[in-house]
DNA sequence: CACGCATGCTAAGTATGTCAAGCAGCTACT
DNA sequence: AGTAGCTGCTTGACATACTTAGCATGCGTG
């Protein structure tokens, strides 16, 4: 299937974008690989501004944005990814407290309760529901 | 300097909590893959479940989040990716939405679960073993 | 001129996300 | 017995992000 006009959506080009941005900030390819501390390298970098990178991982557009200055979502919905965009004030839809929130678990405590949670309801197949 | 040592460090990883969530949601990998217009496949979503992959590209995390009706930056930030809300210094225990709100635990389930954390405290105090 | 050497770029390789197809186990129904 | 339908899972192939080494051009020096 062709995709619905992609003349008409030709956003501005992530590469395009990048490119003139480092060139405002003055900087070189690997000036730019220095500065990521070589999370991007110069060659890849170059790749990107040619736009022959489709979807740099949003780790690289990161550190870009980082050393750039500019907004990290941005690169991401430039980049054709769905940015969580979410400042989401808002909180949980459910009035329901969650128990666990007041226990301060750790990570690994976390992953260990949710082992047991899948032990416990995969032995209990017979009468589910309250 | 970080406060806990990272290389016992077990957070609770991508394929545990998307794979708890689904069966949560009594659904299937194969209903998961309709739900989501087959952006994932039952196939790669037993990977990934697995943690077989490590980095699921944001858009397929956006389609889970989506039918799950979870966060979408929690699973990029589960993922590995630096999420726009600057997660900031170390911090081992995570701030945002507490994991278990997600699960619809029964009462029984909880204080099972709350038994069982008991449990795992009393018992790490002196041992700490992964 | 030649000799660096910095800049942007490319070619070829590696790593890994992703899918289509298919397999093993399980349940149920005739 | 079969056998049909789900279930989760694996495999083999492909697409593409990303790296490393190197190229070509320019731009200065001695």
């Amino acid at each position: 299937m062709p995709t619905i006009e992609e003349r008409t959506l030709v956003k501005p080009k992530l590469g395009q974008y990048l490119e003139s941005i480092r060139k405002d900030r003055h900087m070189t390819l690997r000036q730019v690989e220095e500065a990521t501390n070589k999370d991007v390298s110069n060659a890849y970098l170059s790749q990107i501004e040619q736009d022959k990178i489709q979807k740099p991982s949003p780790n690289v557009l990161h550190a870009l944005a980082e050393i750039y200055a500019i907004d990290y979502a941005k690169l991401m919905e430039m980049a054709g990814y769905i940015t969580p965009s979410k400042p989401r004030g808002d909180d949980q839809r459910h009035g329901r407290v969650p128990t666990f929130a007041e226990h301060n678990l750790s990570s690994a405590e976390e992953a260990e309760l949710l082992e047991y949670l899948k032990f416990m309801r995969s032995r209990k197949r017979r009468h589910d529901e309250t």
